[in-house]
DNA sequence: CATATTTTGTACCGTTTCGCATTAAATTCT
DNA sequence: AGAATTTAATGCGAAACGGTACAAAATATG
């Protein structure tokens, strides 16, 4: 199903490649600042190559998103490698996390889903169910490895598996927002650090 | 210094009451997607008016920006009111938050400085630096009650209440993304009920 | 009452925006 | 080779954008 040659002239681009380029655009300027111009040069496509291939501005930017969201649960699941212990395991999440949040040029980016989509979110119905159901989908991928970790004895048996995910989770929302406010890498590192103390807390001893 | 009667034309508009029609604009569309005639529109005041006595469009936000940031601070100091126990802090904390994130009409709104000008922060420096130092007035704010707790051993003495106060912070930024998302009032509550348990911890029985 | 000063409202300017119409180019199918 | 089909590139066009010039209105001062 890769190779079905098709009827017309064939693309001069790798869709893909152009798409991240989209991304990164989005990700530095946010949707409503980002002109169809500002993606055309990113891309190194004309417009109209733009809008035939992707669609309008807002078809590309979910597909940005999607695209985001799936690279996201990739690096997440490694993170949480069941063979590795629950503290290391958080501590690898929050490390590849800001591996990402950090990359900005002249300021961090922070997330995109949170530091791009959060805004459209209000207005754009579709924007924002991609960023609920994202956040959704994180916290299941942690809850199940908290359960594990329950089952394990790495987590008492009293706690509650969803909300130590979603309190998870939270740590690393709040390291996505200060990133894109400025926060120094430092700083971030060290809010990583005493989450993962407070969220795998004294039973991370066991 | 309030009524030296100016020379001119007098104004037939409370600007007080304008940034406020302003502001709820911003916190809907965010800044890049709000025009001047949306603002003029919700303000009852015209676009040369609006530019008289607030200054463009960036100024008016940061000005909006600051008021809320004012505002906060505000119902924060209140909720940390320290004649009450540090649990019961916290919860008002995040009660106050969700008060204020869950007042939209369409959808919940969230806060105005991490759902609209997180997006702007990155590109806009003014943004980047508001954002930035109200979070940190949060964070402070939030620490010197940590410390109080300390010291009345409402928290081991082993607790660092710099990082404490962070973390308090993070799950409120988590209510705020999450408010956008879509979550609804009970699933935001519980995760400000978990948040609360987790930071003052089983050191609150005390 | 005349003058100075500030606000208000209309109208406008130049730019940028998104999206598409149209034509030229490249490839497959017959 | 010629028809059909898809992409590429130029350029257009209507609308929206931020911001302001300008004149009318409203107040204080002299």
């Amino acid at each position: 199903m890769k190779d079905e040659k098709k009827r017309g002239r064939p693309r001069a681009f790798d869709a893909k490649a152009a798409l991240g380029k989209a991304r990164d655009v989005f990700w530095d300027r946010g949707f409503a600042a980002t002109s169809l111009d500002n993606l055309s040069a990113a891309t190194n496509l004309n417009r109209p190559s733009l809008y035939g291939a992707f669609g309008d501005k807002e078809d590309l930017y979910l597909d940005t998103l999607e695209g985001y969201r799936q690279d996201g649960m990739d690096v997440l699941t490694e993170a949480l490698d069941p063979s590795l212990p629950l503290r290391d395991n958080i501590a690898r999440v929050y490390a590849g996390a800001l591996a990402i949040y950090l990359h900005g040029e002249t300021a961090a980016r922070g997330c995109l889903l949170i530091g791009t989509a959060s805004v459209e979110a209000v207005q754009h119905e579709r924007v924002r169910e991609v960023l609920g159901r994202s956040l959704n989908d994180f916290d299941d991928e942690i809850e199940k490895r908290m359960r594990l970790g329950v089952e394990r004895g790495e987590l008492p048996q009293s706690a509650d598996p969803q909300m130590l995910a979603r309190l998870a989770s939270a740590v690393m929302h709040s390291l996505a927002v200060r990133a894109r406010a400025g926060d120094s890498r430092e700083t971030l590192e060290a809010i990583a650090r005493s989450g993962v103390e407070l969220i795998c807390g004294s039973a991370g001893h066991a």
